[in-house]
DNA sequence: TTGTAGGCGTTATCAT
DNA sequence: ATGATAACGCCTACAA
């Protein structure tokens, strides 16, 4: 009854026990397969948190391409804490996954999670791993910058400020990085009074960063923050000041989360595109338990800017 | 190593194997526990799409409330086919949850579903099972419309129409059938041509049926949609018809799904707890899991409107 | 109070 | 090409 070895069996014999198994409604028992091989074909998916928009999408996509290769996926949440984080991992491997995906992006206790995950295929979603030793797949973060940038540019902005995501963040890190090599690109020297570093990527810290670099004295046109939440923080402080979005500020977010096509003003962002994210890590991850002696792949994933609402001329 | 046969031994012994247990890195292998136990201590929970922003909060409150008996959840999607649904059940079943949650809300094809469930301890969240074969935790609907309808009488409005959900739906159903009865209840007698039925619960659909409302010639200054989704649908007709929110027609919605307090205008709308709603079914299937033999219970959340900006006095 | 053997449903190995 | 058997790691019944 295993396909993998019904080759070594008279086809007429392997007929007829497939059917008399069909008619006695057998279904095999995972817990019993997988105590005598200890593989569980079953795969895990780490998240901060499944309640922010960024990652139901991966999950969907991640469960939908392995299901293909008859897997299954069991999603945990970490809540950003490396404690936290560690459990789950210890839970999943007693439970035997056959490999994982981490799509938390925390880059502190990176020691510990990588000896927790040794031996264990694995893969970086949304983030990538400096130091190689982890196949990953991300969206191309400097693109996304460099096309917000241009966009800009040509609406006519040359005094643009950053709201950076948490520089204990891969994102937040890769964006701030690429904000300033494409400002410099584009010719715009960067003011290091327009990067406003964001603790968190909430709203409030949105808010507060755009207080702060209200308050920093140097002027601005336009704001690009490192994400759709931080960006809407801007519009509640911009309102709270007294500026109008667009017409005295532009504001360009990241990752396109549902529903910023609906807010007042409709978000300019950068789309990421989470389903696939998550579909590719899937693949990527079912080849490294196909082949666990691969070297790690890193793939980034295209991103475009959709411009809507929240971007206009300059004013000046 | 069993905490609840630890009593019929000797306490130092006890302590003596724990440690040894814990200083070799011990840990129970779940598959071998399972195949000999039958069980797994795993749970399932089925949804529709995890995609869709109502399922992620229930699906952490459920696994927040059952990881605190020490049982893990696992998430499945089914896109609302009943062929799919079944698939999913087998499979779960074919691994040994010990209960199944279900917040699919198809009515039909309801008879295969229950059979596929036989025997196993369930409970439907955010729908009712009229037969009450099946426990169920589901919001208070027919509050959340009375509210509605309270708050729009409040402002004047006697002229109202309810764009109903889907009514293969359980809370399509019960949102129509409670629009009726509440607005006999305040004296609005319920205008038969002002209640149109969307086909789905989406934007496009909110839509269409607005424009269908428009179309049938009879007049109102207030909407009750039956989710934000056909609410923000409304927004987008009456805008394309030159009507004005709040100024023209009022638009509740139901659930206060993420971000719609940030759309334009900000959505009055029923706030549906969906965190409580997944944790309160996690207890209750964990307490149907202890005592199979319990006769199904059926609780009802309650829920409070919010009021925002798109609600106003009535125009007459 | 402690020790031991048998079996849960598979797969893999070995003998036929 | 097919059939028999041991072992995966745990729990439980029973013996000591």
């Amino acid at each position: 009854m295993n396909p993998e070895t019904e080759h070594l069996v008279n086809p007429a014999t392997a007929r007829r026990i497939l059917k008399v198994a069909q008619s006695l409604g057998y279904v095999a028992n995972p817990m019993a397969r997988g105590l005598k091989t200890n593989r569980s074909l079953t795969l895990g998916f780490l998240v901060p948190d499944i309640t922010n928009p960024l990652f139901p999408p991966m999950i969907r996509g991640f469960e939908d391409a392995v299901s293909e290769q008859g897997y299954n996926a069991i999603t945990a949440n970490t809540d950003n804490d490396p404690e936290r984080q560690l459990q789950q991992i210890r839970s999943m491997r007693s439970r035997r996954i056959d490999g994982l995906a981490l799509a938390t992006a925390v880059l502190e206790h990176e020691e510990a999670a990588k000896e927790a995950v040794l031996g264990l295929p694995a893969v970086h979603v949304n983030r990538i791993d400096p130091t190689m030793d982890i196949s990953s797949v991300a969206s191309d973060d400097q693109s996304g910058i460099r096309q917000a940038v241009a966009l800009l540019r040509g609406l006519g902005h040359r005094r643009i400020a950053h709201i950076a995501g948490p520089q204990w963040t891969s994102t937040g890190l890769a964006r701030a990085r690429a904000f300033r090599h494409e400002m410099r690109d584009a010719g715009l020297e960067p003011d290091e009074r327009l990067i406003a570093v964001a603790g968190q990527y909430t709203i409030e810290q949105g808010a507060a960063q755009t207080a702060a670099l209200l308050a920093s004295g140097a002027e601005f046109t336009a704001i690009i923050a490192a994400n759709d939440l931080l960006a809407l923080g801007c519009y509640d402080m911009l309102a709270e000041a007294g500026l109008r979005c667009p017409e005295d500020v532009s504001v360009v977010g990241f990752n396109d989360m549902p529903f910023v096509d609906r807010v007042w003003p409709a978000l300019t962002t950068v789309h990421v595109p989470h389903y696939e994210l998550g579909a590719e890590a899937g693949r990527t991850l079912l080849s490294q338990v196909a082949e666990p002696t691969r070297r790690p792949t890193s793939i980034l994933l295209p991103v475009t800017l959709v411009e809507r609402a929240s971007t206009g001329p300059a004013r000046d």
